[in-house]
DNA sequence: AGACAACCTGAAGCTACTATAGAGTCAAGT
DNA sequence: ACTTGACTCTATAGTAGCTTCAGGTTGTCT
């Protein structure tokens, strides 16, 4: 299978492939004679796995430390829980500081309810009086 | 006012500031004789503003098109209703993206309860077997 | 004069790709 | 045999919003 075909049953662009070969995330692959790249059923699988987890927004750090453990089965499935666990943790964080932000622009909203002169703008004016404060660092990798 | 302490009365890094002036958020300032950027009142209020929107997760593009209007105070404040309403819509649908994928995680996860063989593993079942899709283009600005 | 903090510019690094340029490979059609 | 077109290759730059670094200048204190 050659990587147009592997992009096509995978549903990715063969960009992608190509940059998931350079990130390691798939192995380099054996090249034909005139040195493209020949992919296999195991290929497949995993550039499966892999975009599964990217749909599940994991990022590429997670699913080296996923694919790690994928290849010492005899570890068990303890490790592959906790990344999971983590991720989740990461995508409730990231719920509630997007509930808190739309909170706070939905109360900022209210300040100003017709289109009038900017002076009396009370989104104008919160957005210019608001205490300015360091945002918090994020812990998620999720934007 | 140099930029050091422009920054610490922002709650920003030097480097923030410096990049703000090179994506023409913030205006080229005068300079003293040994070259160093020398700020004003206006600068702070404008400088604040933009974090003030920072902090609210807007875009660059969404505080350029602020400041644009901010810049024509005859024009009222309809348009900047728009852009902040704008702006909660893209919030809003990253909340629900990301709910879903919650949904979705959790789920995944109730499938492997314990520290078994990864053989038995739901959740790497479930990760290989999944129907890999195309995610949808995303529409906002928010990862 | 020497040390040190603060400042300057320009470039690279971060994430997870996408897009582009320019060149090589291969199968089908004439 | 030759051309066309689809596919592939590598290498590079661009995206957002910074952060970090390298290497050099300015200003202040002792």
């Amino acid at each position: 299978m050659k990587i147009g075909e592997l992009a096509k049953v995978a549903h990715c662009s063969v960009e992608t492939i190509r940059y998931y070969e350079k990130e390691a995330l798939l192995p380099k692959t054996a090249r034909s004679e005139g040195n493209f790249r020949v992919y296999g059923t195991a290929h497949l699988e995993r550039l499966r796995f892999i975009r599964n987890c990217r749909n599940l927004d994991m990022s590429h750090e997670e699913i080296h430390a996923l694919l790690a453990l994928t290849d010492r089965p005899q570890d068990g499935c303890g490790g592959i829980n906790d990344v999971f666990d983590q991720h989740i943790a990461h995508v409730d964080e990231r719920i509630n500081e997007l509930v808190q932000l739309k909170q706070q622009l939905t109360t900022l909203r209210q300040r100003c309810q017709t289109d009038q002169s900017q002076q009396d703008c009370g989104i104008l004016q919160g957005l210019a009086s608001m205490q300015t404060e360091q945002k918090p660092h994020r812990h998620s990798h999720l934007g």
